[in-house]
DNA sequence: GTCTATATTGTGATAGAC
DNA sequence: GTCTATCACAATATAGAC
């Protein structure tokens, strides 16, 4: 199934992502993602109604990055360390490689609680799907009895929150240097890896 | 030392505070908070100049609120496991009652990260001295050898992430049961430092 | 499809009476 | 100090020519 856009629509929705997730629906201006775009105002309206759906495009899109897709891994025959291991990589260089992600949807999400549940049918129900693999582990003995929804809690606010809380952490941890705080990110995805698995070890 | 705040002032700010959190500083208008605080917008801009002066008072309050005081905790004669223990309970109890807090401070610190420099001059240096703190503990053998920068990074990740994230993890954790992620959240008191404390066991 | 021009409404800020 | 009325401009959205 080839989703067939022309290059306008494209380009709007390039331009549209870069400056929503700069600065978020309120912040965001019509006029500075049709420059951005390169193109004027009045074809945002005629690509897309209204601001409104030109960001509902943008939103859904960033939403389905940020669940990423590691259900593969639940089901593949390796350890649950190393499925954690693999889940972690994934997760933060995904982030590595959108790093405006979270910040863009905790606002979002926090501006429009309502929108999420609506999108969470679009998208189907993953996260209990690895619920409900953490539950299973327990059962097994493999790992400490501890909440499913708590592990899975702990190991996305690792993954996520250096990314969304960046210009504070940056200040505090590094300095306010960039490159140090890249490395800090980097060194992140074996320390979270080492974090959880210390914290549900039998 | 009495700050002396005339009743309008203080109705002002805490009106300010109520619409800022919820809607952040582009989300929020001034006709808003004047309704919220029951006068109109004129008197807004007679005791605080502009929109951003007004939204400064607000932010640098938060931001306070934000590091939590815990200095003398570091300094008081007991085990680190016991001192951890307190600062999370304290941090997510704090947290209980600034519930928007996170995701304010987190939205506000994205848009205009230059401003949070500045901030930190004003507040002083509590984290450095966490961090040492945290050092002191390795150096003494008393937990295993990681990074302090990592492990105060996973703690305020711990605690603050549920409550920037409530709307999604709601959904995802408890059926979007309020009562529910409440007893999740006075869970987590427990299961944070639980966390950490294995985490960096010897 | 793409543009310029314009309508329409919203919003921060000020003037001036009381 | 507090109000009403209003300014000045910004921003979404549309009309209509090409």
């Amino acid at each position: 199934m080839i989703s067939q856009e022309t290059d306008t629509e494209q380009l709007i929705l390039e331009a549209a992502k870069k400056v929503f997730f700069k600065k978020g629906y309120d912040g965001a201006r019509m006029q500075e993602i049709a420059n951005e775009a390169g193109i004027n105002k009045a074809l945002l309206h005629y690509y897309f109604r209204s601001k409104d759906k030109l960001f509902e495009a943008i939103f859904f899109n960033a939403f389905q990055q940020f669940i990423p897709s590691v259900v593969e891994n639940l089901n593949a025959d390796i350890s649950f360390e190393r499925k954690i291991e693999i889940f972690v990589e994934n997760y933060i260089n995904m982030l590595i490689n959108f790093p405006q992600l979270p910040s863009f949807v905790l606002t979002e999400v926090n501006r429009n609680p309502e929108r999420i549940a609506e999108m969470f049918g679009k998208i189907g129900i993953i996260p209990s799907v690895i619920l409900q693999g953490i539950q299973k582990e327990v059962d097994k003995g493999n790992i400490s009895a501890v909440e499913p929804k708590q592990i899975l809690a702990n190991i996305v606010a690792l993954c996520v929150f250096p990314f969304a809380a960046r210009p504070l952490l940056q200040i505090v941890l590094t300095e306010n240097d960039t490159a140090k705080y890249n490395v800090f990110l980097e060194e992140r995805k074996k320390e979270v890896s080492r974090f959880i698995i210390n914290s549900i070890k039998i």
